[in-house]
Order: structure tokens, then C-alpha cells, then sequence
RNA sequence: GCGGGUGUGGCGGAACUGGUAGACGCGCCAGACUCAAAAUCUGGUUCCCCUUGGGGAGUGGGGGUUCGAUUCCCUCCACCCGCACCA
């Protein structure tokens, strides 16, 4: 595990001891993630089979989980990898297949002609696969998807339920989603019979179009480039063409005329029509009219190729006649010009009117236009939930029958030739169609990892069922109430997992839409990074700091300190957790982790910071052991009377419990740590004998306050402390407020907004009283100068304010 | 380009619905203990100025609202994150 673990799931046990604590019923699990490319990657490059690395891995995670103190319920253990866990994903496969929520078609995928697999975009880098440095192809192949698409409308709404989710998680799933209002509008082709269809969100600006343009993967570009060799190399260069950022940002427009003429259904003009390198299948139509006065990318394409630019919105103010557009396409509200029966309307009328007016005449429909895609989810791999799908020549795709689920990967595989090693396997994909018997073969494709992530929640309900959800253990834990994770999922794991939960609803295994009632994004753990002379990257442990200037330790060699980033193996800027543990104990790792960052920021590791964490970790020891001897046995009665001392310290503890539950509460455990510090230096910094009883209540009250975040030193001090049963077993302290409340109250006194002095007095004390007192100040009268109060703002237990 | 966020001591960060800016931790300084060091304990620590006592400035810059602004409004700057030719 690495230090961000450490702090994720110290989170969580945070939570979930604290609710416990609260009288919740808690269901805290763990489960791995098992499937996935890195199982392979040491499989061929280490030999070690996929399965035992990865279950020699589990193992290893298991033990340095444990050593954490992490109040986990391993009888829920799951492991995506075992045909226990994925029989029920393949069963959800199948189903969500009779739903029409998975189907199969052909699409474009990166394919690495060298490795024989399917590429994601993040893997090719400059038009080359990562690993086999080959160019890469652009290849249709079938693959399966979800329709995640059936639910578009439903998942960008929803989100407005999502009370306990970051605004921030939020938006980036509505930029996602990316819906808009447009019009499907069909041109004539001039001398063809058949039409082109676009979409647009600005058929206001019809009137402005001055051409067409289309996708090089059109199919009128397809059709166009049979007859015109000119054309299909305009195509094939453009699928040359990477899709990286860089190349986009660089890429100029490009368009190749086709010679077709789109004829414009207002004014008859013929527009040309144009293949065009900016243009994109998969969005819209993959055809668009082009209007350069009041769109940025239209205005460049029609700069460079010299295309007419005709202004047909006008700011509100300018002069119409006058206005014309440069180099800076026009995108604001304003009035429509040059636009017959729209002249004179603002931009949304225009809209409206010209929505009507397509619809009338049967040539353009209002449509809602989404721009999440479908979910494609074959893998060409082997370490992988398999499709669970039987292709035969005669009955096409059949699914397994679910009695013969699992369908499970074979052992005895090989990783030393390129491809995926289940299609090469000698035996595993020749079956029997279950329908008709004759031969057929397995579909070898199986699913993207995220599939297993996205309902093992629901899982860990009745982990050992036989169905994949018990409806009543579902009915009953779910939703999750509190999730935890980085950001890095704010989009597709998250995505996805509300997608499965309407799917999984819609094929009767839950009843809910929403996965997690309330979600918590961590910060990560950051580290300096260390360069040597040479310009390696250096880890922490490689580097003296024992002199004036860091060093390379043994070498001496000078060290380059950079800045902190998230920890990575890559720039060896990390740090190993099970030594931090070994050295110092889980508990002052877990206290650090907690201490200092707000949970949602980043935290910057340091070893200063850790030492500060031991030293509480020993003071908090001592300060409770040194005290033992002075208290009374547990449960003894309280004193018949008490000192001031012993209010005070009372007051102090009972202050601390409202403080940290509300922190607790709120998430706010880098301040619930504070407040624990501060309780503990008002103990220890107590010079007055109190009681025994209080004594002990003070200790108690700090031993159970650290509970959650140090369980195993609260264990051993409540053990001390004379108890029998285990503090996980207790009750969360409750506060009497009545101690907990000041009787005094310090009152700022301001001249003119500057603070000039302060009053102690009795809380509540009335308005004139105060002003009175405040007046009397030295200081106050100082300030004054001798000049009268003109007004004095007073607000009780608060401020005064002279205003002179 | 579009969308969002952040900016407070040497550092990480506190500050409830506008009401004593800097809680708590780190670091640093001084003292105690020690032959010494470590550990521990005590005190101090926003900056500037005058010896105590006090005065002034101060929450990225500028402006505004207010008796009073880290908090609300306008504007500019810096950094970070997400999406990216989405018609």
C-alpha cells in the first residue's frame, strides 16, 4: 500500500468508529480491485501467473491493511477476480443484455499492430503504442458497450440530489454529460436525391451560413471519396491526424471541397460542401453549416480558405449597417440582422422562431443533444472479467445460460506471443452453441476493469450470496452513506457506478438510482522530489540533510530540492508506509494523516511533521498514565463539592466534546485534532490538584476523544484506566452543555473600528451596562481625545464600538 | 478557448450567520535539567518603530459597501484543477 491508502482509509475508519460510537449500525468493508493490465504486465515480464501475483499481492496489501488498526469487517471480503464475485457480473452482463443496456456494434479503435491489442487514447503517445513504440492504426473492430446513453437526461439531473456530493464532482459530470438544445436540419443537395442533415445549436444564425461541412469518417464522405482519389486522401490524412491535445491545439483547419452544393432552405444559396479535419463523426450528425461571423472555429476555417463572412447578430447598440465581424467571431446576445422574418429579434426569439419555422416545413426537428457516448467496454486481455457470450454461425450471439455461469478464465495461458492470450489459448474458446449445439466459439473479449468497480459496493451487502444483490441486505445498507475516494474518479468510476445502479435497477436488483448518498474527495499525499547531480530522481532515503545543503548520502554529491508533488513511484518522491508504521506505530501515522490539512486538501509529508504526531502520541501517554495512580476506581461517586480548579477543568473537557463531535461531524478532523491538543495542553499545563473524579473524567474524556483516530493506544489507556470491555464497544461521550458554557465573556472595545482594549465581564450583561464599562477603559478615553461619542454600536457578549 | 477553485506569519493551517486575525501543529529563539548531547519541561515567536508601556501596518494588488470586512460587491494579478475543434 502507499501513503495514499494509508490516508484514505484512515479517513474512513475515522468514520466508522466514530458512527459506531454514535449507536450506528456500520458496515465497513474492504474488497480488491484485482483485475487489470499490471497482473499481466509481471506475467510476461516476470513469468509470474497473473493469479498469483495478483493473490500474492492481496496478501501482502492484507497484512499492511491489518497492522493499520483498521476496524474492517473482512468476513465481506471480495476480490473482483474471483469467479465468485465476477458469475455474478457476468449474470449482470446477460441481463442488462435482455434490457438492451449492452449491445455490441462495430466502432474505431487505436490498434497496435505490433502488440495486437486495442489501445485506450492515454496509451498512445505522438501516434505510437506506449509499449510497442509501433504506429498506430485506426481499425474497426465490433466491441461491446453499455448504453450508458439511455440515461443521459436522467444522470445530469440527478445530480441536483446530490446534496452531500463537491459542487466541483458535480460539474465536471455536467460538463460530462454535456447536454444542449438544437435542431436536426436537413439540406438539399443540389442535383441528388439524397439530403444533408446537420445539427446546430445556432439555427438563429441560419441566414449567416456560407457552407457545410463534414466528418472524414462521414458516410458522404465515404461516398464522396469513392469516385475522387483527391478526396480520400484528404480522409486518410486526416485520420493520420493524432487525437492528442497537442496535435489539436496545433492542427490547423483543413477542408478538402467535395463539390457538392447544399442548397439553403431559405434563400436558395448554394453552399459548399466541404470535407473538413475539425469536424467529428461521433458528435451531432457529423455534419455541420458553418456560420464564421458568429462561430470561432467556422471564422478560421473560412479566414483560410476565403469563404464569404455575413454578420447576422449585431450587438444590441451597435449600428447595424456598420457592423462587421474581424478576426473575432461574434458569440453574444444581440439583434438579428440580415435575416428576413428574424431581423430585429434577440438571439433566443430568433431561435424559437426559426425552430417553428424548420419544424413547419418538415425539413429540421428540436432535439436534445448529449455529449457523453456510449460505455465501451471490450478489452482484448486476459486478466478480465470474460464476456459471457457464445458467437455461432447459425443463432449469431448467444448468452451463456446463467447455470453454466461462471464462465472462467483459463489457467494454463501464455503471454509470449502479442495478442490476447485467451484467443490464442489452443482449446478454452471452442465450445458448443448452448442454442442449436453445433460448433461455436466464446467471445474472448473481456470487460474493462471499471465494470468490476462498479457495483462491488452493492456486493459487500450479502457478499457470499447466490444472487448477486439480496434484496433485503441491499434494501437496507444502500445507498453508500459515506464514500471516500480521490478525485481522479470524479468522472468515470463515479459515471459509471450510477449508471449501474439504474441498470441493476432496472433489472429488478435494487430500487434506488443513486450509488453514494454522500461523497468525500480526499487531497493526496505530497512529498519534496529529489534530483542528483545527474538529474535522477532520488528517494527521500538517498538524501543527507545533516549539512548545510542537501547531499547525495555516501557520494556527497549536491541534491536539487524541488517542489512537493503527489507522491509516485516515478519521481521516488515516496514513502514507505510499512516502515513509517514499523518505526513509529500505526497510530501516530494515522494521527499525522489526520493533523494539520483539511481532509479535501492536499497533505505535505514531512518528517518533522511525523515526529510532532510521535511526541503527542508519547505525551498523551504519559500525561494519562502519570495520572492513574490519582484516581478513584471507575464508576465511583462524584465529590459533594467542588473547587474552581475542578470547574474549570470540567468546563475544559466538556468544551472539547462539543468541539470535536461537531468536527467529527463536519469532516473537519484536522480541526478535531486541534481541539484535542488543546485539551491536552489545558491538562497538562494544570497546576491545582482537583479531584479524583474529575481527574479521571478529564483522562477518560481524552482517551475516548482519540479513539477513532488512535485506536490502539485508546485501547491500552482505557485498559489502564480500569476498564473491562473494549472502548470500541463504549458509547461516544456526551457533552452536559451546562459545563460546557462560559459564565464570562471577553468583549472587544473599539475607537472607530480599532481595537483599543477588552472587558471581562458576566455573559449577557446588558447594552448600556457595557457601553458604560467600555467608556470607563483608559484606553478607550486615550482614543478618544476628548471628543464626545457621536455613537456606540454595542452588541452583547460580543463588541463595542465608539464611534467619535 | 470554456468551466471551476485557491491566495492569511518562515511553513501547514484556524477564525461560527461581518464583530479581539493568526487557534492547533511544524520551525525558530531563550531558559531549566545535563559534564555534554538527545529526550523532556517552561517561556517567547505576524511585521515595523520608539528602552518598560505604547504606537503604526497587516489576510495577493487596487477600489467600494459598513460603526466594523479574511468574510459581502467591483476590478486586476498569480497559481492550481477539469474539459478541450461537442457545432
Amino acid at each position: 500500500i502507499h501513503m495514499g491508502h494509508v490516508r484514505n482509509y484512515t479517513l474512513g475508519d475515522v468514520v466508522a468508529r466514530y458512527k459506531r460510537a454514535k449507536g450506528f449500525n456500520v458496515l465497513h468493508p474492504m474488497g480488491w480491485d484485482a483485475f487489470g493490465l499490471p497482473a499481466e504486465n509481471a506475467a510476461r515480464d516476470q513469468g509470474i501467473h497473473p493469479a498469483k501475483w495478483t493473490y500474492d499481492n492481496i496478501d501482502n496489501m492484507k497484512a499492511e491493511l491489518k497492522s493499520m488498526g483498521l476496524s474492517l469487517d473482512w468476513s465481506r471480503e471480495i476480490a473482483t477476480c474471483h469467479p465468485g464475485y465476477y458469475r455474478h457480473q457476468q449474470q449482470l452482463f446477460l441481463e442488462m443484455l435482455e434490457h438492451d443496456l449492452v449491445y455490441r456494434r462495430k466502432s474505431v479503435v487505436n490498434w497496435d499492430p505490433v502488440d495486437q491489442t486495442v489501445l485506450a487514447n492515454e496509451q498512445v503517445i505522438d501516434g505510437r503504442g506506449w509499449r510497442s513504440g509501433a504506429l498506430v492504426e485506426k481499425r474497426e473492430l465490433a466491441q461491446w458497450f453499455f448504453r450508458i446513453t439511455a440515461f443521459s437526461e436522467d444522470l445530469l439531473s440527478a445530480l441536483d440530489g446530490l446534496e452531500r456530493w463537491p459542487d466541483r464532482v458535480r460539474l465536471m459530470q455536467e460538463n460530462w454529460i454535456g447536454r444542449s438544445e438544437g435542431v436536426r436540419l436537413k439540406f438539399d443537395l443540389k442535383d441528388r436525391d439524397d439530403m444533408l442533415e446537420v445539427y446546430t445549436t445556432r439555427h438563429d444564425t441560419l441566414f449567416g451560413a456560407t457552407f457545410c461541412a463534414l466528418a472524414p469518417d462521414h458516410p458522404l464522405a465515404k461516398k464522396v471519396a469513392e469516385g475522387d482519389a483527391a478526396a480520400a486522401d484528404f480522409i486518410a490524412e486526416c485520420n493520420r491526424m493524432g487525437t492528442s491535445e497537442a496535435v489539436i491545439e496545433r492542427a490547423e483547419k483543413k477542408g478538402y471541397d467535395t463539390g457538392l452544393r447544399a442548397v439553403h432552405p431559405f434563400d436558395g444559396r448554394e453552399l459548399p460542401v466541404f470535407i473538413a479535419n475539425f469536424v467529428l463523426m461521433e458528435y451531432g450528425t457529423g455534419a455541420i453549416f458553418g456560420c464564421p461571423a458568429h462561430d470561432q472555429r467556422d471564422l478560421d476555417f473560412a479566414r483560410k480558405l476565403g469563404l464569404d463572412v455575413i454578420p447576422v447578430v449585431a450587438p444590441k447598440d451597435a449600428d447595424a449597417a456598420a457592423f462587421a465581424v474581424g478576426d473575432e467571431a461574434f458569440t453574444d446576445d444581440g439583434r438579428l440582422i440580415n435575416s428576413d422574418f428574424l431581423d430585429g429579434m434577440t438571439v433566443p426569439d430568433a431561435k424559437a422562431e426559426m425552430a417553428k419555422r424548420l419544424e413547419d416545413m418538415g425539413r429540421g426537428t428540436r432535439t436534445v443533444n448529449f455529449r457523453l457516448r456510449d460505455w465501451g467496454a471490450s478489452r482484448q486481455r486476459y486478466w478480465g472479467c470474460p464476456v459471457p457470450v457464445v458467437h455461432c454461425d447459425a443463432c449469431g450471439i448467444v448468452p451463456v445460460p446463467v447455470e453454466q455461469l461462471p464462465v472462467e478464465l483459463p489457467d494454463d495461458v501464455t503471454f509470449d506471443t502479442p495478442g490476447n492470450p485467451l484467443d490464442h489459448h489452443p482449446t478454452w474458446k471452442h465450445t458448443e452453441c448452448p442454442t442449436c449445439g453445433k460448433p461455436a466459439h466464446r467471445e474472448t473479449d473481456t470487460l474493462d476493469t471499471f465494470v468490476d468497480s462498479s457495483w462491488y459496493f452493492a456486493r459487500f451487502c450479502s457478499a457470499r450470496a447466490d444472487v448477486p444483490v439480496e434484496k433485503g441486505a441491499g434494501a437496507y445498507w444502500l445507498p453508500v452513506d459515506q464514500y471516500i475516494g480521490g478525485i481522479e474518479h470524479a468522472i468515470l468510476h463515479l459515471l459509471y457506478s450510477r449508471f449501474f445502479v439504474r441498470a441493476m435497477r432496472k433489472c429488478g436488483h435494487l430500487d434506488f438510482d443513486e450509488p453514494f448518498a454522500g461523497l468525500f474527495t480526499q487531497g493526496m499525499v505530497c512529498h519534496e522530489t529529489y534530483k542528483s547531480a545527474d538529474g535522477k530522481w532520488l528517494y527521500p532515503e538517498e538524501v543527507d540533510f545533516s549539512g548545510e545543503t542537501p547531499v547525495l548520502a555516501g557520494a556527497g554529491t549536491p541534491v536539487t530540492v524541488g517542489r512537493s508533488e503527489s507522491m509516485s513511484k516515478s519521481k521516488k518522491n515516496v514513502v514507505d508506509p510499512g516502515s513509517i508504521i514499523g518505526q513509529y506505530g500505526a497510530d501516530t501515522a494515522r494521527w499525522f494523516m489526520l493533523s494539520d490539512s483539511p481532509p479535501e486538501r492536499d497533505l505535505e509529508w514531512t518528517e518533522s511533521g511525523v515526529q510532532g504526531a510521535w511526541r503527542f502520541t508519547n505525551r498523551i501517554w504519559r500525561l494519562v498514565v502519570g495520572a492513574i495512580d490519582h484516581l478513584p476506581a471507575p464508576g465511583s461517586a462524584p465529590p459533594e463539592e467542588t473547587t474552581n480548579a475542578a470547574k474549570e477543568m470540567r468546563r475544559a473537557v466538556h468544551k472539547a466534546i462539543v468541539a470535536v463531535t461537531d468536527d467529527l461531524e463536519a469532516f473537519r478532523l484536522n480541526r478535531a485534532v486541534a481541539r484535542i491538543y488543546e485539551l491536552t495542553n489545558t491538562l497538562s499545563e494544570q497546576s491545582e490538584p482537583v479531584d479524583g473524579w474529575t481527574l479521571r473524567e478529564a483522562m477518560e474524556t481524552a482517551v475516548r476523544l482519540i479513539a477513532p483516530m488512535m485506536p490502539h493506544l485508546a485501547e491500552e489507556l482505557w485498559h489502564r484506566l480500569g476498564h473491562d470491555i473494549l472502548l470500541a464497544q463504549c458509547d461516544w461521550p456526551e457533552a452536559d452543555m451546562a459545563l460546557a458554557a462560559d459564565d464570562t465573556v471577553t468583549i472587544a472595545v473599539q475607537v472607530m473600528g480599532k481595537l483599543r482594549g477588552t472587558l471581562e465581564v458576566a455573559k449577557g450583561m446588558d447594552k448600556s451596562a457595557l457601553e458604560a464599562a467600555a467608556l470607563e477603559l483608559d484606553k478607550v478615553q486615550r482614543a478618544m481625545d476628548g471628543k464626545p461619542a457621536r455613537k456606540v454600536i454595542v452588541v452583547p457578549d460580543r463588541i463595542v464600538n465608539v464611534v467619535v
